[in-house]
DNA sequence: AGTAAATAAATGAACGTTCATTCATTTATT
DNA sequence: AATAAATGAATGAACGTTCATTTATTTACT
């Protein structure tokens, strides 16, 4: 196990408490003293790591997207065949989802919402890029519907956010069965249908 | 034409600069103030129409939604078969959206955020009672599959979402076409698929 | 190894600003 | 003349940010 320093965990609990106040109660209602206090230190030690409270929200975002990414693609590589390579990294979308619950929230938070730099959004963007080199492979091979990666992206990776955010508010159970029927209608969605 | 009495139409400037304001800086970041200003009326009259800001808030995003369900389910009736009820009330959403931006995005706003009481969000909710009883016809007669409406919700209204927004960064154009295919997949992952 | 000096990290009270809300007063309507 | 609608300056609470001060850690020297 990697060992932390004292500051390093505050600095973890500082990232921890911006995401989970953030998430309930939006960035603008979300005091510096508030996320301060739930972190365990002094309003004055965030300015010592961030500039000010627009620059913590960006950076906090950023690196919550980076760890996003290391996991979604983690053990995938391009050679692999178009259908497998999307399951693979629909699944770790899920799996990150419903492992870091308020880590994705944030995600979807920052994108729908204009709290963050529009350079830092779309900073983040770049970030799924392997996702659409998979989907140009897939439309290359006649796999994959030509549709841009905006609509693709919408049937296939937003809905997962809805889903998730319902789970969030236990409206609704993603349950082992939901979770393979909604994959199979990502699926269904972007693929090209080969029987009439 | 409707002639709107003067009152009446301040009423309708607020509840416009209310939207215009909170989808383009979020509701904590827009102040009584400022919508007063922009709906060319003194920040005083706003109470005498709504207890507070919250108040102001819940009842706008009611009134948005009360729109859009007049408006997508306008000219649909039980009766039609499910595939057709589908595509006319699919297609109204994506009308709606595309004639009224700011509404719509004003709605994915409040369903995305804690910005709303919970209460009214699911008041809010109920309002799309017509598409969940299509979908459970649909699952009746062997045409839609058997996924809960949040799964169904997702797949097919929610991406719609996604593409506006795009579209209103300019990210994204949603043309003739576009729209086409994406109706194409919204019921192509909710159809249950009849040719091996 | 022990201690003092130097540096770095962290604090939290205080500051100026902005905000939601109020209400005495003015303007419009009946 | 009486009532209703609208105003906007005033208020106090809460905010982001600063900085003089305290506490912790590292370095230098014996």
């Amino acid at each position: 196990m990697k060992e932390l320093s004292k500051s390093e965990v505050k600095r973890e609990a500082l990232i921890k408490a911006t995401i989970s106040l953030v998430i309930n109660n939006g960035f603008h209602a979300t005091s510096m003293s508030k996320i301060a206090k739930t972190a365990g230190i002094s309003p004055g030690t965030i300015y010592l790591y961030y500039e000010n409270k627009q620059d913590l929200i960006n950076k906090v975002y950023l690196h919550v997207k980076e760890n996003f990414t290391t996991y979604v693609f983690k053990g995938y590589h391009e050679s692999v065949p178009v259908e497998k390579g999307f399951k693979i990294i629909w699944h770790q979308i899920a799996d990150f989802r419903l492992k870091f619950v308020e880590e994705a929230l944030f995600l979807s938070h920052c994108d729908n919402t204009p709290i963050i730099d529009e350079e830092s959004r779309k900073e983040g963007i770049k970030h799924i890029q392997p996702l659409l080199a998979l989907w140009e492979k897939g439309q290359e091979l006649g796999i994959i519907k030509k549709a841009c990666p905006y609509i693709l992206y919408a049937y296939t990776v937003y809905p997962m956010a809805f889903l998730t955010n319902a789970q969030q508010r236990d409206e609704y159970h993603l349950t082992e069965e939901n979770r393979a029927l909604a994959y199979q209608m990502s699926w269904d969605s972007i693929k090209i249908n080969t029987n009439k």
